[in-house]
DNA sequence: AAGCCCTGTAAGAATTATCTTACAGGGCTT
DNA sequence: AAGCCCTGTAAGATAATTCTTACAGGGCTT
C-alpha cells in the first residue's frame, strides 16, 4: 500500500481545492460543504477526511455536527516549494520591463 | 479517458517536483536528469513527457540530445492559487505578535 | 425510548496513474 | 553505410485513487 497522502496529493484534485476556497472565509459542517457539489455526500466526506489527515482542515465537533475550517499552517509547505521559483518569474518581468524602458526612450 | 493533467496533479509527484527544482538552475538533458533518480529512464522520460506537457518544462533539441529548462511561468498557476491563503497565515503571525507585545509591555 | 437527522465508514467496481521490459527513430562517429 | 548512442514510445502488469451504494454510530427531538 504505502499511501502518498501528503499536501501536494491533497491539493492535486479540484473539488478538494474547491473545499478549501470554500471553507477559508468560515467554518462549515460537513453537509453544508458535500451540498456544494454535484457528488455523492460520502465522497465528499473522503475528501474532508484526506484534507484533515494531512491538516490542511481541522475539525471541530459541536453536538451531532462536525464543523471544519482552515488551516492555513499547512499549506505553507506548498508555498515554501514555489517561493523559489517566485523569484524565477520575477526577474523574467524585471527584465521585460528594462527592455520596455529601453524601448520608449528610444522613441 | 479524459486525463487531468494539470499542473497541480504534475507536482503531486515526489519525482517530478525534484526535476523542476534539478532543472531550475539551468538546462539538462534528458538523459543527465535521468542519472539522478533510481529509477528506470523511460519512467523519468514519462515524468518529462507530464511536466512538459503541462508547460512546465520545455525543451530544446540539440542534435540527438534533448534538453530541458524550467518555465517559471507556469508555477504562477499555483502560486496564484496558495496567494490568498498566505495572507491568512500572515495575519495569524501578525496577531501572535501583537499578543508578544501586551505580553512584554505587562511584565 | 423511539424516531429522525448528521455524519462517518466498509466494500467493491471503475477509473487513473505508475513503472518496467522491449523496441524504434534518428543523429553522430568511424 | 554500419554501428553506437541518446531519446522517446508501446504494451502490459501493478498499484493507487475515486466514487457509489449500503450500512452503522450517536446526538437531538418529541
Amino acid at each position: 500500500m504505502n499511501l502518498r497522502r501528503d499536501v501536494y496529493q491533497a491539493i492535486a484534485d479540484p473539488t478538494r481545492r474547491a473545499i478549501l476556497v470554500l471553507v477559508a472565509s468560515q467554518s462549515m459542517t460537513a453537509g453544508a460543504i458535500a451540498s456544494n457539489f454535484d457528488t455523492a455526500r460520502p465522497t465528499v466526506s473522503k475528501h474532508l477526511q484526506i484534507l484533515t489527515e494531512c491538516e490542511l482542515l481541522e475539525q471541530e465537533q459541536k453536538g451531532r455536527e462536525v464543523y471544519y475550517h482552515l488551516n492555513p499552517e499547512r499549506i505553507k509547505e506548498v508555498a515554501d516549494f514555489i517561493e523559489p521559483f517566485r523569484k524565477m518569474w520575477d526577474d523574467r518581468f524585471n527584465k521585460l520591463e528594462t527592455i520596455m524602458k529601453e524601448y520608449q526612450s528610444k522613441k
